[in-house]
DNA sequence: CGAGGTAGTGTGGTCAGACCATAGGTCGAA
DNA sequence: TTCGACCTATGGTCTGACCACACTACCTCG
């Protein structure tokens, strides 16, 4: 036992299994061994591992199954929007992230994300946008609620992050969408006039396809930006359009 | 008992705590009550605290320390930037996040934060920058090590991104930088032609800066992304130019 | 009377053992 | 052959115990 630390045990546990998916021993799809068999290996207890695999899980890399068979136990899996998600929704909670900024944060990675599918589009490289597009045609039913309409709107969004092809920006698009709406202070403001709020939603999206088909990324730009930065001044009635306007 | 509800007791350990977050009954510098306290008030053992502690942990929001006195116990802090590159490194670990997007993720981001720096400059509303500016001289001095500038370039972008006050942005690039550095593939490489690759850094600083005192936002924003996404083409060697051009 | 050491107390950190719920696998009976 | 009951391995949880640590309070000694 060359056990001669001490701090933390399940940080140990953290930093092996982190190790070993540097080193390509573990990778996703990959099984873990057992809770008690992972803790007589490293020499701790059982309740250590299941702290460091409780972090594991919150950060979106393992998923846990109870039971027998090939489907139970913890397996790597890679699912960065979950752990994406929870980390900037309760660091919202927690005040250690102003609402105001993470409304911007969106706003500069969506503009990012429309800008180089427009500048592809241009390039004659674009991709084929069938979800978007398919999320654009189901907005446009007549019969939506506000919940169902702002669904779409979220998965719309979300596809022309994973159109664009960096994970990373789809996942922290994703994290931050879904920390805005677990604030959940948009429901009363947004029922003020949800049919005019909708019409122009439709419009606003139309245009931002638009213009990346027509490959003006600048356009695109300016268009999400205003797109996303309207939508929270209108909703949420807070300083939120100053902030996030220069960002 | 109104235990009918179900799995997951850490789960609902958690919820707890970030609904009395939300509801402003905790906030940061607050202390939470203690392990076994929690366990008894909530129905839950103290091992379901602990897990959903230990999440919150990893996430940045709470800091734990043992003993007694004021010091002691589990209190609320705002730090997201350690959870962030946390998160980070496991999934780049975890091949969650290809190199190639983490890199484009910060070069977008970068280019953001001397955007806005350069319009407020542009606006004569620019901050002091006196933090950049000692980090830039520091850097200029010849005998640093390079894991001594490469920290002090750290910290130079940091602090650019805490001066365009977006606290979201300057915590996904301080977790991004640190996913890259912990990956560690920089050290040979870097070690090439080390005196003119530093010579050549602190030229791509100096001009960002100066584009952003100049108030030219366009220009900035083309400095830094070469800035960034040449460093890597030089010192990786992976196809990461590619990408990161295109973001 | 003051200073310094020492026992006390409460905190998180860890471990061991037990029990439960679940889900797949196994094997025997119809 | 088929289908049911049992078996077993897994994660999920709880309990109780002990340790290390840091502050507090008190007590002793100069």
């Amino acid at each position: 036992m060359s056990q001669s630390e001490s701090p933390r045990a399940w940080r140990s546990v953290l930093e092996r299994i982190e190790a070993d998916l540097l080193e390509g021993l573990l990778g996703p799809g990959d099984r873990l061994p057992g809770e008690r068999d992972l803790a007589a290996k490293l020499g701790v207890g059982r309740s250590s591992v299941r702290e460091a695999l409780r972090v594991l899980e919150s950060m979106g890399l393992v998923r846990t199954a109870s039971g027998s068979g090939p489907n139970a136990g913890a397996m790597i899996v890679a699912a960065p929007q979950g752990g994406m998600a929870t980390l900037l929704r309760l660091q919202l909670a927690g005040q250690g992230f102003p609402f105001a900024d993470v409304v911007a944060t969106r706003a500069v990675l969506e503009s990012s994300v429309v800008e180089s599918l427009a500048q592809a589009f241009r390039d004659g490289v674009g991709p084929e946008l069938a979800e978007t597009e398919r999320l654009l045609a189901a907005m446009d039913a007549d019969d939506l609620e506000p919940d169902d309409f702002l669904a779409l709107d979220a998965r719309f969004h979300l596809s022309l992050a994973e159109a664009s092809g960096n994970v990373v920006v789809a996942a922290v698009m994703a994290g931050l969408r879904t920390a805005i709406e677990s604030y959940g202070r948009q429901g009363a403001a947004v029922a003020a006039d949800w049919p005019a709020l909708v019409s122009d939603l439709r419009a606003q999206h139309a245009a931002v396809i638009a213009a990346v088909r027509a490959g003006e990324p600048e356009l695109a730009r300016e268009q999400i930006r205003s797109h996303i930065t309207g939508f929270y001044a209108r909703t949420h009635l807070t300083g939120v359009e100053r902030s996030a306007a220069d960002a």
